[in-house]
DNA sequence: TGTAGACCTTTCGTCAGACAAAAGCATCAA
DNA sequence: TTGATGCTTTTGTCTGACGAAAGGTCTACA
């Protein structure tokens, strides 16, 4: 099993500083344009000494989030800057109030990987690959009635898909979107319902790709996306 | 014009740090497993303090590269913990003989990833964005004899296209692969005969999103990337 | 009055030295 | 053999210091 999309570690002083500033920097509580407290003044605020201050905004600069010159400050980066497709930026802009339009893009992602992915799972020659999309299709029949269980599951089918492709930057990219996934927690609405109907799509997919028909493994794979898109709009009306 | 994916400065004692001790990562040359240096022997290798080392370091746990822990000291990751969309991981990986494995899955993503730009680019109602494209376009036919002023126009088609598309995300991953893009200099292949041929189909996909035809502007662009991707490979064998 | 140049101040960039804390390792005892 | 103890190494952090860049101000001169 491969690993995750790794975010930034919690855990010691400029860690606790990397992700207070850089969540208020995208969410805004920062604005664009202005500067941050003075390395000296949030070494006070956080209880902290330089170093670490520093440390932390070496990471934030990384990411895209903030620039620093020397007598100007630190200053916040136009969001056309920032490394959207790293975990912890995309972490924080989908666990604080994500707006509807960037739920859309998150689900518009999905439609754009995975119909091509499952194309290329079904091009490929490595038969072990394919019986872990098996695998996980079974585990979905099987907890069909536990929605938690089912949406672990799901997830794994589609992981196991990507993964099929061989693409490293495509697994990569998709393990990323789990993480912005995994921090909207909205999107994966327990309905057993919902699930019962989407299982033998899942199916569609699964067979297309054991048979290696590419165009249509791509073409299934493309509805249940879809499909997954459109809840998620109907939802948030419903709501 | 919106901006590309921002690359880590490579000014400063810790810049330079950041893109000696990455490139050294990504390339092999410091094998998956095997611990860095301690801070003090790279502080004496670069002749820097300690402070500008631990900056670098921390960049590099940002994106995936290390993991620091005490007494044992600054560990490579495994790839599959890499932070491959990053631009600068891109860029070091691509510029420093990337394999034909590596031209593949760049040439991939853009099957990915485009196809789907165009079908949201032909939903748009707003109409400047397709003007942009179509001047990309024109540009493209006005330099058709030049191949180096062709190129760039070409990569402002496509990103126009994506840009159209108004997904926030997905106009930053296509800025990350022009990163790999640019820093794989062996993919633009300078080739008049070649862009005569690849015009008409620009023109073809222009028309579909003019004329607002998702479905066909999605598979023109296919057309378009997979074409490209055969390219490259042809390239490949008769070199 | 307007402008160029010298100066002053702020803030990041870097160094040096110190101690704390974790974690491996060796040593020793039961 | 096993388990506890203490030693050592390496990162984590603090403090204090100085350098360098960049904006602001003031003065001298035209």
């Amino acid at each position: 099993m491969t690993e995750r999309a790794t975010a930034y570690r919690r855990d010691g002083l400029h860690g606790q500083l990397v992700h207070d500033l850089g969540r208020q920097i995208v969410t805004g509580e920062l604005p664009v344009g202005a500067p941050l407290p003075t390395e000296e003044q949030l070494g006070k605020v956080y209880g902290s000494g330089r170093s670490a201050v520093r440390e932390a905004t070496k990471v934030l600069v990384a990411k895209g989030l903030v620039v620093s010159k020397r007598k100007v400050g630190t200053i916040v980066q136009p969001e056309t800057a920032w490394s959207l497709l790293d975990p912890d930026v995309l972490a924080w802009r989908y666990e604080n109030d994500p707006t509807a339009l960037h739920l859309d893009h998150l689900a518009e992602m999905r439609v754009v990987l995975e119909p091509e992915a499952a194309r290329l799972a079904a091009r490929t020659k490595d038969r072990t690959v394919v019986r872990a999309i098996q695998e996980s299709y079974h585990r979905m029949e099987e907890t069909l009635d536990d929605p938690d269980a089912f949406i672990v599951h799901d997830l794994a089918f589609h992981r196991a898909v990507v993964e099929a492709g061989g693409n490293d930057l495509l697994v990569h990219l998709h393990s990323v979107m789990e993480v912005a996934l995994a921090a909207a927690r909205q999107v994966h609405t327990r309905n057993v319902r919902r699930n019962k109907r989407t299982l033998p799509a899942h199916r569609a997919v699964l067979d297309a790709i054991v048979a290696k028909d590419a165009d249509q493994a791509s073409a299934l794979m493309r509805e249940v996306v879809t499909g997954a898109a459109h809840d998620i709009r109907r939802d948030r009306r419903t709501r």
